[in-house]
RNA sequence: GCCGAUGUGGCUCAGCUGGUAGAGCAGCUCACUCGUAAUGAGCAGGUCGUCGGUUCGAGUCCGACCAUCGGCUCCA
């Protein structure tokens, strides 16, 4: 046997007999380094820890601590838990079992329905299948032998994915009497999971089609140490407290009725939110160079059947009927622009024209879809429609990058954006969508912005870019839109009078830039976990005697934060301090001002700012000052 | 829409194998007049999601529907 020189990740080179295993290269490493080993790099590619590199090979460890070694550890614990559920059940087809964000899951076709109860049954068959230790062994197949073996066992799922594969061979993983298609890599024996637990069960279309048969998917997660996977447990339950829907009750923001599913209501404190986002939007629209529209919620057949929302956009839309005519509620407010721009004539010399509108629309969502303020069947966009030559595309698409990214930054957002394509639904030409879709790929990249393409994804009318932001639970919900659209114009026949005194097409871009108000609310609800930044809070300040010789003082100090607009609570019920203080925490009050008998002769307050556990005291006009200056300038904290 | 789970006073929950509902918090009343996270006592509040069935009798069993929750699909 000879000598192969292994090279190391950080430049330095080793020794070692043909026939070397990365187990062991780890080991001579460290035995640190062996004990935290779940797989190899070698030249960039992953591979199990029994692997043997070749004579000059780049060898990298990948440890159960890297986001690497972490998704190796939960692929392995999806073998084993699609082991245990074979052991446990007949007839089991596996579909996919990937490893994902914070867990894993695993697709199987089975006939028994799986309750809570058979996740309790489903782990203690894995911890016993840890417990037996079984070794994990790679073995290479040629593709017709792959596809023979697995239709021989009956895995009519794997065979369909084989079909499909390009390379002539393919891999299994083998463990005690459980074989899987996979690539792999994996940790070498079942004996090296140690914490993992399994969460829910779901249905899950095979290969994500409507059309194909509903598997039953078990949602589970896996961490190299039983602490992390603690951890992970009371982190979700902490994210659990700022969901939208238990902090929109408990801060009597918005209510959900069986009366009206999907249909929010909004509280006198869900309102003041509503009314401060929209006074800044106003503020800054206006700066941009918007003008403000408004258009009807009902419209007639025809000018849908003109748009293509008649074709292409029916499911989602509600109807009606009126004097034996046909109406729709509208899904959208582009018809609406449209006609108010049809209604006189444009010259060059106007463009871009753009018209904001806070468009009410109603689509109907399935009703499994349907999730408190994210996800409703009525709701308020911030939309506006752009009117432009096409010589002002690439200005306007950058102003309205820049406005969103200015507005998620004064919430302290951050977003990815998405630039989604033409979908199957589409109308217009080829070449119109090619031409939108690069127009929106060159300002993304003129602007430098990271995005990630999701193909298909596009409005039926043109292609566009999503900015999504993420919540509580980190699901991410799209809010901000920028589309470009050549047919809406063709289709209305729109025209301005160009320089040369003919007819040109305008070009249209649609764009929110909060999405939905209703969704949007959502997203700050838990993004401040409650606790809204002074301008946004409902309540700004509660002003608390300390006993009913301090009323009247306490009363004039509310009058006077509210003559300056701040929007100022008295509490000055029969109750301790103690009692009420605690209630204004637990409603994320960002101010709380205690006057006694001191407050009342010195004209100060006791300030107690929401996360402070010490009172201030300051005379009223300081805290005046301040509070006026956090709400003018919108500040963040507290 | 599909798969699974859940549905008892405003909120959180109890109610065993069927015998016509219970607690805490919140609310109201009274007393206490209080210095930075819950003062005490009393009162009031529920067609047990809806509809139908089984039964002498259903919150408890069965069925359908509705809504909600977690996913899938879809989307702002």
């Amino acid at each position: 046997m000879g000598q192969i020189r292994i090279l190391l990740k950080d430049g330095s080179s080793r020794n070692y007999e043909q026939g070397v295993t990365l187990e062991q290269i780890a080991l001579d490493i460290s035995p640190r380094l062996r004990k935290a080993a779940v797989a190899g790099l070698v030249d960039g590619v992953m591979v199990d820890l029994t692997y043997r590199p070749q004579d000059g090979s780049v060898v990298e460890i990948v440890t159960e601590d890297s986001e690497e070694g972490l998704s190796v550890i939960r692929h392995t614990a999806a073998h084993i838990m699609a082991q245990a559920v074979m052991r446990l059940f007949d007839g089991v087809k596996l579909g996919i079992g990937p490893s994902i964000e914070d867990g894993f899951y695993y697709d199987f076709d089975l006939d028994h329905r799986l309750s809570p109860e058979d996740l309790e049954r489903i782990e203690e068959e894995m911890r016993k299948i840890i417990a037996e230790d079984l070794p994990i062994v790679r073995v290479e197949l040629p593709r017709e032998e792959a596809l023979r073996k697995v239709l021989d066992a009956g895995q009519s799922y794997k065979a369909e994915l084989i079909e499909e594969f390009e390379d002539d061979t393919v891999s299994f993983y083998s463990q005690g009497e459980f074989v899987d298609l996979c690539k792999g890599p994996h940790l070498v024996s079942t004996g090296r999971l140690k914490a993992f637990k399994l969460l829910n069960v779901a249905g899950a279309y095979w290969r994500g089609d409507e059309r194909n048969k509903m598997l039953q998917r078990v949602y589970a997660t896996a961490f190299a140490k039983q602490s992390d996977l603690q951890a992970h447990l009371t982190r979700l339950e902490e994210a659990k407290k700022r969901d939208h829907r238990r902090l929109g009750r408990d801060l009597d923001l918005f209510s959900l009725h069986e009366e009206g599913p999907g249909f929010p209501f909004l509280h006198p404190k869900g309102m003041v939110i509503w009314n401060e986002l929209l006074t800044y939007w106003h503020e800054v629209h206006a700066r941009a160079g918007y003008s403000e529209i408004r258009t009807p919620i009902i419209l007639n057949r025809g000018l849908w059947e003109n748009s293509g929302h008649w074709d292409k956009y029916r499911e989602n839309m509600y109807f009606t009927e009126i004097d034996g005519q046909d109406y729709a509620v509208k899904p959208m407010n582009c018809p609406g622009a449209i006609l108010i721009y049809r209604n006189s004539l444009h010259s060059y010399r106007e463009l871009p024209i753009r018209y904001a509108e806070l468009g009410l629309v109603h689509r109907h969502e399935k009703s499994g879809t349907l999730h408190g303020l994210m996800r409703v069947r009525a709701f308020t966009q911030d939309d506006a429609h752009i009117f432009a030559r096409p010589d002002q595309i690439q200005d306007e698409i950058l102003g309205v990058i820049n406005l969103i990214d200015d507005f998620y930054r004064t919430f302290g957002f951050s977003y990815h954006v998405e630039l989604s394509t033409k979908p199957e639904n589409a109308i217009g030409s080829d070449e119109i969508w090619e031409l939108a879709t690069e127009s929106l790929r060159a300002a993304l990249d003129a602007r430098g912005i990271d995005y990630k393409v999701n193909e298909g994804d596009g409005a039926f009318y043109g292609p566009k870019i999503d900015f999504h932001l993420t919540d509580c639970l980190g699901r991410t919900w799209q809010c901000g839109t920028i589309q470009l659209d050549f047919v809406m114009p063709e289709r209305f026949d729109l025209s301005y009078v160009g320089d040369d005194g003919d007819k040109h097409r305008p070009v249209m871009i649609h764009r929110v830039v909060f999405g939905a108000l209703e969704r949007f609310m959502g997203m700050l609800i838990e993004h401040f976990a409650g606790a809204f930044p002074v301008w946004l809070s409902p309540v700004q300040t509660v002003v608390m005697p300390v006993s009913e010789a301090h009323v009247d003082y306490a009363g004039s100090v509310a009058e006077q934060l509210r003559d300056i607009g701040v929007r100022c609570e008295l509490d000055d019920r029969n109750e301790k301090l103690g009692y009420r203080i605690r209630e204004a925490r637990l409603q994320k009050v960002p101010y709380m001002l205690v006057v006694g008998d001191s407050e009342v002769s010195s004209q100060s307050v006791s300030v107690r700012a929401r996360g402070q556990a010490n009172a201030e005291t300051v005379s009223l006009d300081s805290f005046i000052e301040r509070i006026k200056r956090e709400i003018s300038e919108r500040k963040l904290t507290p």
